[in-house]
DNA sequence: CGACACCTTGAAGAGGTTCAAGAAATGTGG
DNA sequence: CCACATTTCTTGAACCTCTTCAAGGTGTCG
C-alpha cells in the first residue's frame, strides 16, 4: 500500500456535515466508515488524478485546495472548477471508467479515498446515502450551469465579481472570514476558469481596488464592499 | 390524470438502447416498465418544466427536440444545452427538489415520465440501473466540461464548428445524415448557447458558406467539408 | 395577403487580447 | 541568511474580435 495513506473513520470527522450530510441513523453512520478506504496526501502542484487515469474512486477533500481542468488535443486548457475542503471530486470518471480531467492540488492536501464500488454497494443498502450521492452529482450539474451563464453572458468585471463572491461564500461556510481571503490560484488559473486572460484578471482587480471595492495585495484579497460586488454581478434595476 | 398522458412500456421501445442501454436480464427488463409512469406530449414552444417547478421526475425524450436554459434575476438568459430523442432531461432538479432551469420544446415532442422515487427505488434493486443512472449524470457533467472549454477558450468560428460537428454526430447516431441537418433552434438560441450574439452566428455561417465548408439556407445546413470543421476546432499542428 | 418572427449584412464602437517591459514575490543553493 | 533565478503580477499601447445599432430581406402562419 502507498505509504502516503492511512486508515480513518468518517463517523467522527468534523467535515462530515459538509461532505456526507446525510440524515443517518447511528447504525448507518458506522457503515459509512466502510466507505473511506484510506486517506491520501497530495503535495502542492501534484495531481490527485489525471486525464486518462483509471477511475475507481471518488475523493472527499479533507484539507487543501484543488483545481480541475480539461485539455484539448491541441493543448488548450480550461479550468473547470476550484474545490475546497468538504467537496467531492472525481465524478467525471464514472461515465467512461476513466478520468477526463486533471485534478491538481494548489496547496498540500489530504483526501479521503472512497472506492466507487463500495459507494454503489452501500448506497443500494442505505437510501439516505443513495439520495446524497445523487444530490452531489446534481449539484455539480447545477454549479456548471452557473459557470456556463458566467462564461456565456457576463463581462470581465461581472465574472470576477461573481467569482470572488462565490469563493468567499464557500470559505465563510467553512468558518473563514466573509471579507478576507487568500487566493490559492494564480491570475492565469483564475483567467482560465473565467474565460479571460491573466492580464484582464489583473486589470480588473486593479479596477476594483481603485473603486475601493476590494483591497488586493497579490493573493491576499479583502472585500470592502460586498454589495458593490453583488451589484456588479446583478445590476440593480434603474430607479425611475 | 392529464389527458396528454398515456400508459406505455420500455421493454419494446426502440429507443431503449439510447435511453436506458443497460445490460438487463429479461426479468429486469420487465421491471423497467414500472419506471415509466406515463408519456407526455409537449407542444412546440411549451415548457416541459420551468425554473422553480417542483421536481419529481426525470424525462426521457422519445421524439422532438428541447433546449434547456437558465436565467439570472436581471433577466439574462443562457441556453445550457439542446436535447434530442433518447436523451434524459431534468437532472438539475435532484439537488434542491426544484428545477433550476427551463426545458422548452423546440418542436412538438413526446417524453417518457420517470418518477424519481421509482428510479431511486428500482435502482437499489437493479444494480445495472443504478450504474446507468450514475453514468447519465456523469456524462452530463463531462458534457458540460466540454461546453466550458468551448465558452472559455474558443473563438466564434471554433465554437460554431464544434457545435455543428456535435449536432451532426448525435443526429448520425440516431440514423440521420452525417452531412445534412435541420436546425431546430434560432440563431439567437445558438448564440446564447455558444456565448455569441445572433449576428455573429449569422456572419460565421456566411463565412463558412463562402469558404465552401457548409451550405446554409436558413435552418437547413449541409456540411460539405467535415474535415475543415474539425481543423477549425482543432487546428492541425503546422507542418515543418 | 399582411403581420410577424427570423435572418443577413454593413459600419462604427467597445471590450478584451496581445505584446512588451518592469516590479514584486517566491524559491533555491551556496 | 543572503544572492540569484524563477515565477507571478502589474501596467501601458496597439490591435483585433465580437458587439451594437441599423436597415433591409426572407420566410412563415393565420
Amino acid at each position: 500500500m502507498n505509504p502516503h495513506t492511512i486508515k480513518v473513520a468518517c463517523s467522527n470527522c468534523n467535515l462530515r456535515e459538509l461532505c456526507m450530510p446525510v440524515g443517518l441513523t447511528d447504525g448507518d453512520l458506522g457503515r459509512l466508515d466502510d466507505l473511506v478506504a484510506t486517506r491520501r496526501k497530495i503535495k502542492r502542484g501534484t495531481p490527485l488524478f489525471s486525464n486518462g487515469d483509471d477511475f475507481n474512486a471518488l475523493y472527499a477533500i479533507r484539507t487543501g485546495f484543488f483545481k480541475t481542468s480539461v485539455t484539448t488535443e491541441d493543448g488548450r486548457d480550461q479550468v473547470t472548477g476550484f474545490q475546497m475542503a468538504g467537496e467531492i471530486i472525481g465524478l467525471d470518471g464514472i461515465v467512461g471508467d476513466r478520468h477526463t480531467c486533471d485534478a491538481i492540488a494548489l496547496e498540500d492536501a489530504e483526501v479521503c479515498v472512497m472506492p466507487y464500488d463500495r459507494i454503489e454497494e452501500l448506497s443500494r443498502e442505505v437510501p439516505a446515502l443513495q439520495s446524497h450521492v445523487h444530490k452531489i452529482m446534481s449539484r455539480e450539474i447545477v454549479r456548471e450551469h452557473g459557470v456556463l451563464l458566467l462564461l456565456g453572458s457576463m463581462r470581465a468585471e461581472e465574472r470576477l465579481a461573481a467569482f470572488l463572491l462565490n469563493l468567499v461564500q464557500r470559505l465563510h461556510a467553512r468558518g473563514f472570514s466573509q471579507s478576507e481571503l487568500v487566493l490559492r490560484m494564480t491570475r492565469e488559473e483564475i483567467g482560465s476558469y473565467l474565460g479571460l486572460k491573466l492580464e484582464t484578471v489583473s486589470r480588473t482587480f486593479s479596477k476594483f481596488a481603485d473603486e475601493n471595492i476590494v483591497e488586493v495585495k497579490q493573493r491576499h484579497v479583502r472585500i470592502l464592499d460586498t454589495q458593490a460586488l453583488r451589484d456588479i454581478v446583478n445590476p440593480p434595476p434603474p430607479c425611475h
